[in-house]
DNA sequence: CCTACCGATCGGTAGG
DNA sequence: CCTACCGATCGGTAGG
């Protein structure tokens, strides 16, 4: 085999190598948190010795936040993707939320919690700008949509703004206690396909937003019940 | 003094110090997580040496476990009398999150993570019963009364069982990005008191929660999308 | 409740 | 990409 050849197969395989540490670091981060995963797990992880990390990145805060970069990318991707796409609002917000609940099992709070309080200042605000962009934006033009088109409640009238739909949204994906949250009720000995009440959690959790959790026009009255603000006078 | 009045004085003093233990360590743990706080840290900020702490709890294992039984014990108490309260289901969940908002700052998410990640099985098992039985059940009691009353949607007409509304109802509260994620919105110029819409955000969460973002009877149909389950065959 | 100290593990470097 | 190794810090113990 010639020089070149070699080295061109080095290369490729030093790129791998490196894809390599990325998807196993994003697992043990996503997982166990930034401060709980030691630079030794993730070489081990990789058939790898901890010094050989360092030749690919910088320190342990430089992988994290190339991790970070990588991931919110890709889900940036998929979301604008599916924000542009013909359907309505209450469908595409499914579709986003089956996308997360099968790309990241993890609980994406523990994320925002490495980034506020294990990284740099510097790094922080990166991240931080990343997840707005990436990730509340798009989320936060499909509520707009909503509210633009009179489907969703307007700020005004006792609704949310978009921007805050978004945040909401993201804390309900979460499943709690790791175990899902959401699954679906067994009422009787039936089948659970039996009254044709399947419903998906992605479904469900969408419902829940959209339209809570009160039987329509029964029981206690406190659909829009404006507060009157002038009580502290 | 005698010795009796001396020893006395040094018993209540060695309680008071293991109470200052306890409360530092509380919030040192909520806000940074098990891992991210150090024994010599809790010591310090208790003008205490680090093995101290070791006259009074076994380790640092057991520490966390006794903040966590405080914690929940004292909030099991608030949550129960509010749930015994002759108020509407709405009233008392917004005097649930009011509470949970003004005494514990911190995201409830980490401290379940610690849990399922951190500690002994045997510790793990312990904390989860604690979790479920001092605050989702009577979380969930309140839901089930709703359902009861028909105020809430039954499980079997697309509405969620009273263990998995609590869940959702917790996965919400927290704030999100350290930043609160439900601001009143400012329209235009005037005051935010100026139409009557100053919407506090526990009563904001409550009203999501209970008739969901949709403007009622507007929009795209989705309602109560019962989905027929029998689509593959 | 202190001083003194232990073994283990951490992130990171030197040098090849 | 490895071996060898560093200083710092960790949770916990000994002994008083």
């Amino acid at each position: 085999m010639s020089r070149g050849a070699k080295r061109a197969a080095t290369r490729e395989e030093s790129e791998e190598t490196r894809q390599t540490i990325l998807r196993t670091a994003e697992q043990l981060f996503m997982e166990y948190g930034y401060r709980a995963v030691s630079t030794r797990q993730i070489a081990d992880a990789c058939g790898l010795t901890q010094p050989a990390l360092y030749h690919y990145f910088a320190d342990k805060q430089t992988l994290y936040v190339e991790v970070i970069k990588e991931n919110t990318g890709k889900t940036q991707s998929a979301m604008e993707r599916i924000v542009r796409r013909n359907e309505g609002i209450a469908e595409r917000l499914r579709l986003i939320v089956r996308y997360l609940y099968n790309t990241t099992q993890h609980d994406i709070s523990q994320m925002l919690h490495d980034i506020q309080h294990e990284l740099d200042p510097q790094m922080r605000e990166l991240l931080n700008q990343l997840f707005i962009t990436g990730l509340i934006a798009p989320l936060a033009s499909i509520f707009e949509e909503g509210i633009q088109t009179g489907f969703l409640r307007h700020p005004s009238m006792g609704g949310l703004d978009a921007t805050n739909a978004a945040y909401l949204f993201m804390s309900m994906l979460p499943r709690f206690l790791s175990r899902p949250p959401l699954t679906v009720p067994e009422h009787g000995p039936s089948h659970a396909s039996r009254h044709g009440l399947k419903i998906e959690q992605a479904e469900m959790l969408v419902q829940v937003l959209l339209y809570g959790l009160a039987e329509q026009g029964v029981g206690e009255r406190h659909q829009v019940e404006t507060v009157d603000s002038d009580h502290t006078l």
